[in-house]
DNA sequence: TTAGTAATGGTAACTACTCCTAATAAGGAA
DNA sequence: TTCCTTATTAGGAGTAGTTACCATTACTAA
């Protein structure tokens, strides 16, 4: 009899179908955000079979893909093969060493008025951009010189 | 019986390997670059089909990679899905259109500066960058409207 | 012409990922 | 708490894109 009016509200915001927070969404989500790496879909399964030995494989790319939907997590496609993912939701830009191929988050502000002229000078309705930069990171750099 | 002593130069500049400018090889990066799009590796091997009806896809993706690696082309991963080539070899930017899932190539001047930027915050050495622009192109933005 | 080997076609294998189905369990209502 | 609905799960089969393998072909240089 009583309605719920603000748990209404909720359900549209996540479009029309409630998400439930199995064991399996949590523990996963959490060890995304417990690694500050950039792991892959078959590591985030390795290592949260650690705690839910019967955890599927399909389980775990469903629930990565519904992460990103909600925008809780951020795929990277772009380095050389597999998709990693990455628990921080602000955005930022990428490094990749070329010679570990470890992929650093990159503490540098997105410029955004890079958008505005890509904008201006093609027409197109820029929502979102992303940029890596490529090198050698400085642990690399270090163990060349010392060989 | 006449030496060709600039051959020689050409071997070096190659890296110890000949490579063989192969019909197939040829007809590949010929598709590619008249072809202003960025096609993936299956639609260039349907199109190198009308003019080589024989030939194979791990030809193809096989000349794909020695393309890439002698800097000819470019693989373009970060999309949603497949890998896609662009024959360009200039670096520039690229936009993917949400809707139409097109890429677009950006006539948008590098942003070097970028790249100093993060050496200097990160004491990395950056060889190179590429950014990718997502939104809406020209054409599905009136297709928009008209609807 | 001949030796050496890069490249090819055809196909099997691999890998990252998605789809399917019956069983399970989250979470709202009574 | 108990019940009910249905989102989610485990497990496995299936798929798409890509690579590896290998016997054969075709350049290249001497």
């Amino acid at each position: 009899m009583v309605t719920t009016p603000n748990k209404e509200k909720l359900r549209i915001k996540m479009k029309n179908k409630r998400t439930r927070l199995t064991r399996q969404r949590k523990i996963i989500l959490e060890t995304l955000q417990q690694t500050g790496s950039h792991p892959t879909a078959d590591w985030i399964y390795q290592k949260v079979r650690e705690q839910l030995p019967h955890i599927s494989l399909g389980t775990v790319y469903r629930n990565l893909n519904i992460l990103k939907k909600e925008g809780k997590i951020l795929e990277l496609k772009y380095g050389k093969d597999v998709s990693r993912f990455d628990a921080l939701t602000k955005d930022h830009y990428h490094f990749t060493c070329e010679k570990c191929h470890r992929i650093y988050d990159l503490d540098v502000a997105l410029n955004k008025d890079l958008e505005q002229m890509v904008a201006q000078k093609t027409g197109f309705k820029i929502t979102s951009h992303q940029a890596e930069f490529y090198g050698i990171c400085s642990d690399c750099q270090k163990s060349d010189s010392s060989n």
